[in-house]
DNA sequence: AAAAAATCCCCCGTATTGGGGTATACCGAT
DNA sequence: ATCGGTATACCCCAATACGGGGGATTTTTT
């Protein structure tokens, strides 16, 4: 390979050592080159202006704000800058969240080190990198309709009324009180157009809501 | 398209808007013609010589001779032929039992049209199209725990309960008594060991005895 | 014939449900 | 700065569903 302008490269990584790890493994790569490393959000946010990367390593995990809300920062300052989290944990929420808030790929830490560097070209080439445990995720809750008019809280709730579970026994798992899941109830009713459980559940099993 | 033999269908429905509608819909659809359509076996079996259709669409909830078992019945006069079921309960034991004794495909009336154009020319091509729930309940129950101690109706009703059914709701559906239903959920219970329709579903899923 | 499965019946007390309002706090978009 | 959407919480009510306790009968399987 010829020596061109390299692929600059900011990592956001509370632990050191993988941090440094990193670090040390594309920077001895040809034509990649970390300008800076971070191990929290706020930091970082002040760096990125400088450094202005063409690919963030965003770890989900983070202390503070953590590393899906970075997302939407990060993308207000640099617009252009592709993002790939890491995550230890292939959580369908997180993995989810961070798509659609702009992230362009998802890597597990334990994927071997050679994916890493994969993963960064690819993204600057335009693709979308991703674990394969992470694709699966992807794919199957592409199965799922995108345009249910169900927020977040209601689709949980339905979904934990779908396992059988009664107002209360919701409202304890989810730390809310009873009245707050009703309201949520009656507000999936509505959207539904439905007035039992049984036809929620369906309705929402048909339109792939659930 | 040219104009080659058309694919030739009987209908077999006794509600008489759905039958109507189907014959329509098939014969104004180019190289389709419906021969006949009757609104039971008895007739059925007795045209049928006479219009020895290539594919047949059989209404699985028929007064007098049943769906069901109009097939081997159909099939001994006219093995080479195609024999669709269309039903609007997506019971799994019907399922199998038409499957087994030897229905080509598998739609819910709810299918759109279309559907059902192509189902037609699937069964002729040596398909074997059924609805998506259909088709989920077919592969579910290759999955399934062979040694449940649940019996076949417990089964049953513990699915529907799954399905956020209410206990009358379920009885109706089955056509027996809402006193029937409690005792199979008693029998549920005390077999899962379990207190209540929530614990029940997850014990039972768990074990995949659903 | 005996066992298992499926059906149906009565009683009881408690919990859940669906629906009617209303209200607050937060956040993102305009 | 305001507005819509979201999430939260509270009150009241009647109707229903629920789990558990006794049975009993018929059909199907073994």
């Amino acid at each position: 390979m010829e020596n061109k302008t390299p692929i600059t490269v900011v990592i956001i990584e509370d632990d050191e050592t993988i941090r440094n790890g990193f670090t040390y493994l594309i920077n001895a790569t040809e034509n990649y080159k970390v300008l800076n490393s971070y191990s929290n959000v706020e930091d970082a946010l002040v760096g990125l202006v400088n450094d202005k990367p063409q690919v963030i390593l965003l770890d989900i995990e983070l202390p503070g704000i953590k590393g899906i809300e970075a997302i939407p920062k990060i993308k207000h300052i640099l617009p252009k800058t592709y993002i790939i989290m890491l995550t230890v944990y292939d959580n369908e929420d997180n993995v989810f969240n961070a798509l659609t808030k702009g992230a362009s790929g998802y890597l597990t830490k334990s994927d071997n080190t050679e994916k890493i560097i994969d993963a960064i070209q690819e993204v600057v080439n335009g693709g979308a990198p991703m674990s394969m445990n992470i694709a699966k995720i992807v794919i199957k809750s592409f199965h799922k309709n995108q345009n249910s008019p169900l927020t977040k809280r209601e689709t949980e709730i339905l979904e934990q009324i779908a396992n059988g579970k009664s107002r209360s026994k919701i409202a304890k798992q989810m730390f809310i009180d009873l009245e707050t899941v009703k309201s949520h109830i009656k507000n999936i009713y509505i959207k539904l157009n439905v007035h039992s459980r049984e036809d929620a559940i369906k309705e929402a099993k048909n339109n792939k809501y659930i």
